[in-house]
DNA sequence: CATGAATGAGCCTTCATTCAT
DNA sequence: GATGAATGAAGGCTCATTCAT
């Protein structure tokens, strides 16, 4: 400052917190969480990031801007990761059995629920649904549409191949899912901290052989 | 207004003021449900029961008295119904096979589900849950609890009497119960207008088939 | 309620102070016309009305309905007045010199500048013209054009009888309002205690005179 | 920035920061007109002169001194103006009649009306004159009772002289000005896109020439 | 019992102003 | 000088709750 400093013609080396939005994220993830989308405080929201009310604004324009960029940006993720999924499987996958693709499928969603940062997001939606069913409608067309059309893709060729029964694989698909909401929901709504400990592995693995031994064809 | 203008249009009142709780509640389901807990406008909920605002405070205290009474009175009756079928259980129904008590209980449960008068609480729970944990450890406490452990003693019933498999109660239980929890979700948030009907009898049937084909124990 | 309780039937006996908009509204205009809309603060209206904030939106949905209200109230008497006279000088108004008829018109204008109710209005106007040229335009609309044609209609009127010289009607109109205009703005602006009196009476007489004689038709 | 940093890229700085503060007026009254002073953002303002909003501060302390100092800058020529003129006739303009002065007078100022930068001032006056009657009275002072005076000197020559009748002349000034202030407000406030030209040269003519006959001495 | 006018705490959002870089 | 991120006071508006009638 006093003598020569030369970083004058460093055109773009402000805004050193690059990671502000991320910051302002996690704290309206966690608030919204606490006390819903309309319950939340945008002044407790910016505290968890430690900056002020107004800052808050010149990364957001609103509060419903907040959860909308919430929404994408753990959408995005999961939706990508499914249409990869759900591709390889169009792709003929060779001859690996139906159920072994169920049970990677089910296996990865089910471990994301571990990730408070991305269960918090559906629960949210669903906290909320009466006042901004938009989001809603957001989530369902972006993730669950999505993930359900995959797995019915991966349970339609397991009936095909001889694999599974002749189950409707749109029913089907919601007992295989019903679990992972249920986990979802139980943990973010009724788990207390006494609550003996489940392993989510144990429990998977527990969902995914009762379901496939239910639809599996009979070997006669 | 001062002497004795005459109750003409007295005898045909239709209010019984008895039940005026009653109404108050169902408007205030109504609005909960429509718009959260936080969302919910007192003057809606009045109006709902053909009420002014003010006299909603002659029934309840504030509006979270409100929700509190909505719970303890949608969830006496879904307790005592438990309750009454995990008895009829334990009283060793003769030898009716555990997969027919379980279709039964399945049923009986899976029907409210229909009933939005019912429904609809334990989605006000859900969204709400952030900021009233307690009315979810009530919730948890009175009917989950409840009824997971009415479902499991059935299900280790099943295990006593080599009906079903070694399985462990408390994971399979979850099975069972995630698709009920899956189409409270699924209609109260996600389901619209467009969607191809699906008839709740034929989902629970196929989710029916495939638990107990899953779980029974191969006959040999 | 127990006995013959008669009150029943007097719907409408409630709401004490009917006046409650017109003691709201005159607060207002003493605000809007201190601070300028944008500057004036509800809370300040309310306290003029003896009321609180939030009674304040009871009756009014925003401060630009207030605007409005405070607009249509006195705008409406005004148009009304002029567009009588216009139509009373479009009626043979038998042989009454146009002179008399001007001089009628202007001093019942002129008269309306004492009531500071009435000259707020187009103070407030012209103040938030920037920001809401609706209201302006609304003003023009409603009394600018409608007291502007009347007058024109009787300039012209003592054109056509010979009374008064060939001069450009609507240009003259605005030698006739200016003054008029001027002390609108004088009494609302730029007028100090310390100034002298100056009747308004005689102001507008002597006005009056320049202007007639300015465009009376040279006897000879 | 005290030693040694490098020229190399000054040499084509296009900014000529002396006129920094005049760039900034400038934005200033476009926007002080079209917002109002209280809806005016210090940020657009800077845009205008292409400096950011923290640039604003190193040359004025406030948004009010930016008001005070755009006041200051605009009235000074007028006043000197009026000033001017005011000198020229006491110094008894020979024999040039007063009707002449008076035209040339109302010329002048009537033309600084179509300057917008100009007469943008006496509108945003008007506009906050509740919020800050000091500007008003600082404007009043300095142009407005200086021209006032200027003209009434003028007018009593005239009668002195002969040339006018014995009228008020502090009325007859009011007429005399009212048309400037009319075309004032009218352009700043009523005037929209769609209306009829009417070329200012004209109107002053029309004006002048009924104010002029009006208060002219008869001939006989 | 009922009413609905009144209250005032509370929150989102804006923006003048500051200050580290 | 210049920047723009950050601040925090301020105000419009909502709505749960109270209370006079």
């Amino acid at each position: 400052m006093t003598i020569c400093e030369v970083p004058e013609n460093e055109p773009k080396w402000r805004r050193r917190p690059e990671s502000r939005p991320d910051d302002i994220l996690d704290g309206a993830l966690i608030e919204f969480r606490a006390r819903g989308f309309v319950g939340a405080r945008i002044e407790d929201i910016a505290r968890h990031a430690g900056l002020s009310k107004g800052t808050v604004y010149l990364y957001f324009s609103s509060k419903e801007e907040m959860l909308k960029e919430l929404i994408r940006r753990t959408v995005s993720p999961i939706a990508e990761r499914l249409k990869m999924i759900a591709d390889h499987v169009c792709d003929d996958y060779s001859d690996k059995p139906s159920s072994e693709i169920l049970r990677n499928m089910i296996m990865l969603v089910g471990n994301g629920l571990v990730n408070a940062r991305i269960s918090a997001i559906p629960l949210v939606i669903v906290g909320e649904a009466g006042s901004f069913p938009e989001h809603a409608d957001f989530y369902r067309r972006e993730v669950i549409d999505v993930s359900m059309d995959a797995l019915v893709t991966v349970i339609k060729r397991g009936i095909d191949r001889g694999e599974f029964k002749a189950i409707e694989p749109h029913y089907a698909v919601r007992t295989l899912m019903g679990l992972l909401l249920m986990q979802l929901i139980w943990n973010g709504v009724f788990a207390r901290e006494k609550d003996p400990e489940i392993p989510i592995g144990d429990l998977l693995e527990t969902h995914l052989n009762i379901f496939l031994d239910g639809v599996r064809m009979p070997e006669e």
